[in-house]
DNA sequence: CTTGATATGTAGCTCGCCTACATATAGGCT
DNA sequence: AGCCTATATGTAGGCGAGCTACATATCAAG
């Protein structure tokens, strides 16, 4: 699935992502990639910009670090972080349980 | 659920909701809110666009008629549309795969 | 004879996300 | 030495969905 398909869902789905553990973008998207079974390919240009939103909305803090000679932005999850994906979580399931409700699936 | 939760699902509910039977967009606003449990409550502001928007992509028709003096304006989905729904379908069930399998619930 | 339900629609706006592009280092292959 | 791929981050410009608020008209009930 390529970004047109998500909907609105990116933020949780990045924000649920970086509840497992702090990581960088790159490592988002792969890590998007292989917890949705290969189905997400998400493009940088996506991704990076919604990490500097979700990084001015107080949701996740960034941090510059090195590893072998590449730099880093390396984001972790903030309080204001955990409970916008709560929201995030609670708001999908309203989702799925009218959609499934009105497609009778 | 007001209409900022459904996340560009809304072509789909009312492809859905005609699929069952023409109906004019009033009652497409009461026939979703019954479906979805009293869960949603689109304002007219959201719907009577996206019916427009529908019928220039050739996925309804409409008609006018008349009801006890009101004017309606009933729209019934065409092939177009049932295969627009069959894909908005589909999408649907990849993305509840994917956000399902991210978020482990 | 006013209020509420029925019924349709427009104007203006915001914001999420896309597409395409730009930049830079590390490592492997030839 | 030179090239390609993977790693890694980011910007510019733009589109379109859907929201808010408003405007309009008829019918039924109190």
């Amino acid at each position: 699935m390529d970004a047109d398909g998500i909907h609105g869902q990116l933020d949780t789905l990045i924000l649920a992502t970086l509840q497992r553990g702090e990581a960088h973008g790159y490592a988002i998207i792969a890590a998007l990639k292989e917890s949705s079974g290969e189905q997400l390919d998400l493009p940088s240009g996506t991704v990076y910009p919604a990490l500097r939103r979700l990084e001015r909305a107080g949701f996740v803090a960034g941090k510059w670090t090195q590893a072998s000679g590449r730099r880093r932005r390396v984001y972790a999850i903030t309080e204001a972080g955990s409970a916008a994906l709560a929201k995030g979580r609670a708001d999908w399931l309203a989702l799925r349980e009218v959609m499934t409700a009105v497609l009778g699936t």
